[in-house]
DNA sequence: ATGGCGTACACCGTACGA
């Protein structure tokens, strides 16, 4: 089973990106974030003709997070099930999870928390200390769960082009990354790493100054996987052709292959 | 260098992203 993920930056704006990257790299699982489209305006269609179920968690303008899979994606879930839907950390659609093939598939979009200090930083903080109560009874759930998505943290400096330059700042201040560390401790194995121990590697890339011909990024976007799943990864990579594509998402997709 | 680039929504600018 091949499982990718992608910050598509609005889903509207890039559905023939989407079509193009399927025909390229066939994957079983494709989960998508930042749909910023809400899921009358979604485009099942093209997405369904070219052989895709769709399961959506959108939201008008903003966040937004999808599951397509070649099979129906089985037993939805939106958001964080046991706390209620009018709770502040379900007011985002971030999080949707979904059963494909025997496993258990979790499409994330975590907050990207603005500046150290800020109300959107504490939400961010505040959202992956629940998602961690959550993952806890999923993992138990469930031994077979991929964590996917757009994490909004570098875990280590080797994950950033300029460490010096981004030391302390969002997306790697020591509080996210001890809240990243303990999301992984929860059970999981990142499967990117498990396969490739340099940095340089990276998953996002700025729009402005040419960044990404630069190579100037981060790797933020993420593939986990428990223990009895991500032994049976036998590839994990970055496809960095849809960032070289006209008017690209400014993530490009993770695709991982399980085998076994 | 609080800009630089892109998207959505609404309006001819603002919010947001990472």
């Amino acid at each position: 089973m091949i499982i990718a993920t992608w910050n598509v930056n609005s889903v509207r704006a890039r559905v023939e990106h989407i079509l193009k990257y399927l025909e390229r790299q066939p994957v079983d699982v494709l989960c998508l974030q930042e749909l910023k489209t809400q899921d009358a305006d979604f485009p099942r269609e093209p997405l369904e003709a070219a052989g895709y179920a769709v399961s959506i968690a959108g939201q008008k303008t903003y966040n937004g997070v999808a599951v397509l899979a070649r099979e129906a994606p089985a037993d939805p879930v939106v958001g964080f099930p046991h706390l209620p839907p009018d709770h502040p950390l379900n007011a985002h659609k971030r999080l949707l999870a979904a059963s494909v093939g025997g496993v258990r598939v979790i499409s994330a979009y975590l907050p990207n928390g603005e500046a150290v200090g800020t109300d959107k930083y504490s939400f961010k903080l505040a959202f992956f200390a629940e998602l961690r109560t959550y993952l806890e009874v999923e993992v138990a759930r469930h031994p077979k769960l991929c964590l996917v998505g757009d994490f909004n943290v570098a875990a280590e400096d080797k994950d950033i082009y300029d460490p010096e330059a981004w030391a302390g700042g969002v997306l790697c201040s020591e509080p996210e990354r001890t809240a990243l560390e303990a999301l992984r401790a929860v059970g999981f194995v990142d499967c990117f790493r498990k396969h490739h121990a340099e940095g340089g590697l990276y998953s996002w890339w700025d729009y402005r100054g040419g960044a990404f011909w630069k190579n100037h990024g981060l790797r933020i976007d993420h593939v986990w996987a428990t223990p009895e799943l991500a032994a049976t990864c036998t590839a994990c990579e970055v496809d960095l052709s849809p960032r070289k594509w006209k008017k690209p998402s400014d993530h490009a997709p993770v695709r991982a292959v399980f085998g076994g």
